[in-house]
RNA sequence: GCGGGUGUAGCUCAGUGGUAGAGCGCGACCUUGCCAAGGUCGAAGUCGAGGGUUCGAGCCCCUUCACCCGCUCCA
């Protein structure tokens, strides 16, 4: 609106959703959870690093997803494949040909394709068009250009306005060997006085011959591995193999702090299941799978505390799903309400048979199952539930936020991470009252008897035991313990609970053994 | 990719062309007896970066980077 301007400008959030990420994303630099990568040198787009606190808080996300997908089960196992693989790979799984889209964007109506889709005209000849040019209205205005030598025109406005065309660039391309892939094309270009359309094509193929890519999933390895890994760990479907690690992918957008990065972590697991044909009577089939991991999914965040009413799964339309979910296959999302709105946490989906077939295609290797009870051959279909790591720690981070109103005992309220005491970075915090009568004394002992079971915990006698408590709640830290003028008396110290923050008197010898046992309800 | 907004200490922010500031936090010491008490001292800033205008720029202009919001896009 025009009277805007004469306002004074807007300052700070707009709205409540502003308001607690950037709450979020302060805490967690203050705290240590996340900073801006390269920070000293202005950051990077969509980098970030995680900090002391941060890593622990991954590191125990990952711990318990794979504890619940591999270790606490048998039909489960693991790898952990190279992030590079054969640029075959990609070829096959359909990633690398999104390579040759040469994308182009309208400049008048900005709509964005394919040239090669784009309607053909005559190059150099004049054409005309209308232009919405008021959106209010639906105004539009005829104008007149000439056609550029590409010779196309926009498919929904007719004008023959475009950019540049360009390649989408879903991979991160590198190269491998030792020689600098520049020279080779030097090579193959100088002097020849190529044309432009000729000069990219030489490109291409000196770039081609080293070429290699990060991988935009970590998937595509457990299907390469599908035969290696069955043999080799005598296992049969239903088996999954599991994997946790880094994928990269030019996201056209990137937003919401560590929502959608260009790097970013995943944890994928491929369970292949006999197809339903050869599917035994009372034996789960592909689709009774997909339903039972989505709901196996769904709950293993619920259990680590997200809050039900924030968590739920939706069905893809139709029209969304994958390629290779199109027939007969299925996803589904676990979501969470983030405060900008319900927003993807791990997709399941039933791949069928697509990725064994592909890769037994492009490779010439067999990626059946022969199974010899039943004494036949198949490919099985695969269900996948593929979870974000990152994704997942900042939803617990998000969903563990909590501010406290001010109370008659805590004036200044306080803020708290209600961290599943699994997934709290710090698990407990050794206090000492005060410092003095050999109380820190004390406390140092209470700590290294942590210390050396390697429970991660934290020591500090500054400042007022109040201020202590604050600032672990605000790190999520589900106990602390102190060290009083009792302890010299009876050997005994107070354990406080994050969440009521209620305290309970316990043996000092006990201290480590209390500690692990909530750790492990 | 397009449009809008923001960028000053670790965090939140004030500073409309003339000496770089506050609160909180952080560190040391004193004090302290269970939920962010007080005192003293201290460290900390390329004012996002580069260029320009000016006698002089945190402030004005240009470029750029990063973040936020909306659109667009999204195997």
């Amino acid at each position: 609106m025009s009277s805007d301007k004469k306002e004074k400008k807007a300052k700070g959030p707009a709205s409540e959703e502003q308001i607690f990420m950037e709450k979020i994303v302060s805490l967690c630099k203050r705290r240590g959870f996340v900073f801006p990568s390269s920070e000293i040198y202005g950051g990077l787009k969509s980098c970030y690093d995680y900090g002391p606190l941060g890593v622990e808080l991954k590191r125990n996300v990952k711990n318990e997803w794979w504890r619940a997908m591999v270790h606490s089960r048998e039909d489960v196992v693991g790898i952990d494949a190279s992030i590079i693989m054969s640029p075959e790979v990609w070829r096959a799984s359909g990633h690398l040909s999104s390579f040759s889209d040469p994308l182009v964007d309208c400049r008048d109506c900005k709509v964005r394709g394919r040239a090669d889709h784009w309607p053909k005209a005559d190059p150099g000849s004049e054409v005309e068009y209308k232009v919405v040019v008021d959106h209010q209205s639906g105004k539009k205005e005829t104008r007149k250009s000439k056609v550029s030598e590409l010779g196309i025109v926009c498919p929904e406005c007719g004008s023959p306005n475009h950019s540049d065309i360009r390649s989408f660039n879903l991979m991160f391309r590198t190269s491998i060997g030792s020689v600098d892939p520049i020279d080779a094309i030097v090579k193959r270009i100088e002097g020849k006085g190529l044309s432009g359309k000729e000069l990219k094509q030489a490109v291409v193929e000196a770039v081609e011959e080293t070429a290699v890519y990060l991988r935009p999933e970590t998937a595509q390895a457990m299907f390469v591995n599908f035969a290696n890994v069955q043999g080799a760990a005598r296992i049969k479907p239903p088996f999954g193999i599991a994997q946790q690690g880094k994928s990269f992918r030019n996201e056209v957008t990137v937003e919401h702090f560590t929502y959608r990065s260009c790097e970013f972590e995943q944890m994928e697991m491929e369970f292949f299941v006999p197809p339903k044909e050869h599917c035994e009577p009372g034996e789960r089939t592909p689709n009774e799978w997909f339903e039972y991991w989505c709901q196996q999914r769904h709950d293993w965040y619920a259990k680590l505390g997200i809050r039900k009413e924030k968590l739920r799964l939706r069905p893809h339309a139709k029209d969304e799903l994958a390629h290779y979910a199109k027939e007969n296959g299925a996803c589904q999302d676990v979501e969470y309400e983030y405060p900008w709105g319900w927003g993807e946490l791990e997709g399941i989906a039933n791949r069928t048979d697509y990725d064994l077939k592909a890769h037994e295609q492009a490779s010439g290797k067999k990626l059946s199952y022969f199974d010899p009870q039943r004494n036949v051959h198949y490919h099985p279909y695969v269900i996948e539930p593929a979870a974000g790591a990152d994704r997942a720690a900042l939803a617990f981070l998000l969903d563990a936020y909590t501010e406290e109103a001010p109370s008659e005992t805590r004036k200044d309220g306080r803020v708290l991470l209600k961290l599943h005491p699994r997934l709290a970075p710090i698990k407990v915090a050794v206090l000492p009252l005060v410092k003095k009568d050999g109380m820190p004394e004390r406390a140092r002992k209470v700590m290294d008897a942590f210390v050396s079971q390697s429970i991660n915990a934290f020591y500090d006698e500054k400042d007022a035991v109040g201020r202590r408590y604050a600032r672990q709640d605000e790190a999520g830290t589900p106990y602390c313990l102190t060290v009083d003028g009792q302890t010299s008396e009876d050997g005994t110290v107070t354990i406080r609970e994050r969440d009521s923050m209620k305290q309970d008197r316990i043996k000092v010898e006990e201290a480590v053994a209390v500690v692990q046992r909530r750790l492990a309800e």
